[in-house]
DNA sequence: GGACTCATGTAAGCTGTTACATGATTTC
DNA sequence: GAAATCATGTAACAGCTTACATGAGTCC
């Protein structure tokens, strides 16, 4: 889904200038999407010429330039077509399971370093979740949004756990074939 | 990461054609990364100028043109350097997250077909994936790669079972803000 | 003979990121 | 008065996908 279309979506939540809808992103989207300032400014634009969201510097701002957004009739109703009509893929990028792939090309030091980086990672994420669990106040959508969040860093957490060690153990056993080149020719 | 660097990760576990590769990326990358031949193929003229690979005719070949490369051992190297400095980052981007995140604007019938595709889309995943698992006879880390694909498969789809019905209930329930554009204003 | 798989490649175009540029306001 | 946060914007560039173009081999 393109960041307009996101941006169209998160005004469909309330007026926002594109700074707020950075931190929705941050806030709310976090473990499932993502945009940047560079693509959500031109976003903002690009809605407002096509009549989907309307924006007024805001009334009494204490700031010369705040741009307020807000949804349009039209761009609630363009909204509600172009979800019905995403289909609700996943698109996964993996560095980590990339790594854990090729684990066998790297010495044991360094993988056992990039697996304490992506438990803490892990879990930092599980308790930013928990803690949005606990406030939340909301959608029931949005609230199984955070479930399965929580859910699949659980899961991912406690197999890494769990295999860790045997990794680890057979790492080290098994002569690593990153420091013979030819070891591994076809 | 790359889909330079990925192919010349693929050439270090065996030589291969660019078709080779995107079987390989399809097969046992598919949960957590992927390319399409407009980059594999580019990536692999690339990274023989750079003499990262080398590229040879197939000997005896059955047809004229099936460029089978080989990592060189210079390439090895740049490849083990390459996993050893990469962040072991993940970036999810769930159209099906986002759909749950704004469930509330979506007719339930529309809410329900996609909650029931996605239930699909897990399901074969999963069987996938145990496939893979059953046949699979390779290192310790590609396994561990397979256990997490499936852990956090098993993860969401257990969730989403687990609540589907609540939110269906749920939306059913409370009148649907799609209905009137005006419910939402902020 | 038709369909499918094997096999390679290019060019246009889309999307988004990074980095830069700017400056007010608030908090300590 | 320094640092952090609020706030907007642009331009260059990167990277990948899609679609097209082509054709041999294999299976039914």
């Amino acid at each position: 889904m393109h960041v307009k279309t996101l941006c169209l979506g998160a005004l469909c939540l309330g007026d926002a200038t594109g700074y707020d809808i950075k931190k929705l992103f941050e806030a709310a989207f976090n473990h499932f999407h993502h945009a940047s300032f560079g693509s959500i400014y031109p976003a903002l634009k690009q809605l407002e010429k096509e009549g989907l969201v309307s924006c007024r510097v805001e009334p009494g701002s204490r700031h010369p330039t705040r741009n307020l957004y807000s949804a349009t009739d039209e761009g609630r109703a363009e909204f509600a077509a172009a979800l019905a009509g995403t289909e609700p893929n996943e698109d996964i990028r993996s560095e980590f399971l990339v790594l854990l792939f090729f684990a066998h090309l790297l010495p044991t030091d360094i993988l056992e370093q990039k697996l304490d980086q992506v438990e803490q990672r892990y879990e930092s994420q599980l308790a930013y979740l928990e803690m949005l669990r606990r406030e939340s106040d909301t959608t029931a959508g949005i609230r199984l949004t955070i479930e399965i969040g929580i859910a699949a860093s659980r899961a991912k957490l406690d197999t890494l756990r769990r295999h860790r060690d045997a990794l680890l153990k057979q790492h080290r056993d098994i002569p690593a074939s990153w420091t013979e080149s030819d070891s591994c020719t076809a």
